[in-house]
DNA sequence: AATGAATGAGCCTTCATTCAT
DNA sequence: GATGAATGAAGGCTCATTCAT
């Protein structure tokens, strides 16, 4: 946010100030940011290209939110909001089978992910802000991710018939989620040790289906063990 | 690597020449810059930060390494060198029962990668790498990944009854691996998702053993079948 | 030129929306590195050099013009056009007797080139591109200088009675060139080998006039006998 | 020569100390030297090129000639003298009609010029200094270049019959001067004007026979009129 | 409400030079 | 006598930002 200035100090109430599709040139350089931000990351993205992009000012950036840190807040919160309750969470609330609700679950990651030659454009912004954290990445995980965090351990607790906040459920949760990253967050290292690899529709739902079978094994038997 | 620089080919041999510190600068550089760019990347280092840290001028990169890239290139294939080569390998190529052999290599992994407390020095470069590759990249893979890959699959395919380079023996690798990775890589999350998480000798032990365990149950119900 | 960068892009058609002295900044840059290019050729003139002259930032010189041989190729273009449309051109193209074009474009090069005792400004940046061409010069060489050279073999052939693209009429060309060139180039010799010799307005007169008889005697000898 | 460096004080009065082919280094850093900078001028060339070349240290060029200047002062005047004293001279000197020896010192200037594709390296190294003098033109002129023009004048003058320092004796051998050093100097100009011009040895040959005929004209007319 | 112009800090690299051996 | 190591200054360029309108 840098100095504090003036005119930067927009939020999103101003949006219905003149009716309908106003200020189109604000929507255009959010869009233009997410897509940018999403292919570098914070700090390799330039406000000039984002400008370029939008066809706007140089000093647009500065004059709608402030700085580069403050339209990079509102494309990373924005999108965080989006996969997190729109896609991710209506998955994990719905009335099903746990073991069923797993399975679509992990589906519905991979898609998204992977899905459509490249992640998705929210999953890309994650993944720099996983790799290089910015001051922002607290707020989304309070707002976007740990509810479906919370979700996943009741889930998983309710297979392995343990409380959610038990470690081995955790860990569980985590075995799931590191299986799931693994594709999207290792697919430079894929492209080189197996080039034959083409993450294709059907394709995906091979590797989900595997990962779903990988981790029930576990959970069933630990279920009955315990 | 830009121009090819007369000077920068040295090769440490001469280190003997006066006794004991000789070439202490050079050293000093390579130890400085595996922190910063361990710590920020490539691309958002810069020279100058390396050279302060090191106590050195800041023309002194261009003098033992070329350019940028080149000091880069040292400092990166010498990490995976030591992971790849001088850590897991030995793990891998020991004599002894194939689940052993797994259980152990995911214990070498876990403590490598997240041994000091957070993710250690040389998978902080490479997960850099996975978000931004440069040029030296594909070099580290076939140097340093590709033959422990390959043994991997070896191991796993061993265990499942199913040649290296089937598909399933391919899918539960990578179930591995992204289990494992998940620690070090997704640890800024864990950090806010999971904070009385320590991430101590002990519990990377239990961590582990827990993966090994996740993993072995689908890896025996999968023989059995087959 | 590098990328293409967005503005630099102006053509002083503006120039009259604040009634006088608009963008004085841009034009200040222009007419400091004209002076500069002129004493030390491109390579070795500094941005910096020019934007102390102008008292503009240093990235005064990228905003306006992209980069620096953006500038070089505003200010080397300007100038020759200068030169060789709107001095010579008209010289050339006037209607008179053949010989007496000749005496007059003779005269007007001399001017032209060593008018303020000197070498002038355009021909100072001219001769250090002979020196070491730039990828401008091809360019200008189109622009500015081919169309008056084929005039000037129109010209000659015409008192050689010889067609302009006849290999003794270039010759003859590159003679009277070559004659004139010579004050503006040796200038740094005759200094040291003449210190008398002051190039006062007079002096040029008599020193074209001079260059004039010597052309003309071997012109009209060549005619007569062929 | 910057601040007074203790070992850089060498003269050539040393090259007789250790017997014949003495410092071998030193001579392979002054051929080289002469090549690069006959290539690129003083300004633009780097120490760094001239040591890779001669296969020498960095350090050496200042460990021998004090510094860059130094060695150029060395590598100019060894080559001014040797062309005006080894080359031009002999042929101002020979007696013969003077007729035939203005004719024959254009031929030797052209083709010492032009020769062989590209200038000889001594001339090309003066048409840096004619470009962007350095400190060492003016020694460079009174050793090598004075006494030549006084030749020049001496020999014209005869032909005018007219006395070596008169206005006109001096302007015409600049005509004759310039008709020569059109052809090197302006060859970037030439090449794109006249792209079908291949300076073989026999068109040097047309052309300097052009010019003795060009110079001839005038020189017989205005002494048949004085 | 919005923009073209301008800024200062910083980027990587290359320069001629000097130091310690 | 000669060299590898190291240095500080400067090179062109790009950055996010701010100013004046």
């Amino acid at each position: 946010m840098a100095t504090g200035v003036q005119p930067g100090q927009h939020t999103g109430a101003r949006s219905t100030a003149k009716g309908g599709a106003a200020d189109p040139k604000r929507a255009r350089l959010l869009e233009a940011a997410a897509e940018i931000f999403a292919e570098r990351g914070y700090y390799a993205t330039t406000v000039r290209d984002i400008s370029k992009r939008a066809d706007a000012n140089i000093a647009a950036v500065n004059y709608h939110f402030g700085d580069k840190l403050g339209l990079y807040t509102e494309v990373l919160r924005t999108n965080a909001r989006s996969v997190g309750q729109d896609t991710i969470r209506p998955v994990l609330e719905q009335a099903a089978a746990p073991q069923d609700v797993l399975r679509k679950v992990i589906h519905a990651l991979i898609q998204r992910m992977c899905g459509s030659g490249h992640a998705s454009l929210p999953f890309r912004l994650m993944r720099h802000e996983l790799m290089r954290p910015t001051p922002v990445l607290s707020q989304v995980v309070d707002e976007a991710m740990r509810p479906n965090y919370d979700r996943m351990r009741a889930l998983v607790g309710a297979l392995l018939g343990l409380p959610p906040d038990h470690e081995t459920t955790r860990l569980c949760v985590h075995s799931i989620m590191g299986q799931v990253l693994f594709y999207p967050l290792a697919s430079p290292l894929l492209a080189r040790l197996w080039p034959q690899l083409k993450l294709t529709p059907q394709r995906l739902d091979r590797i989900a289906d595997h990962i779903a079978d990988f981790s029930v094994a576990y959970l069933q038997a630990a279920r009955v063990r315990s």
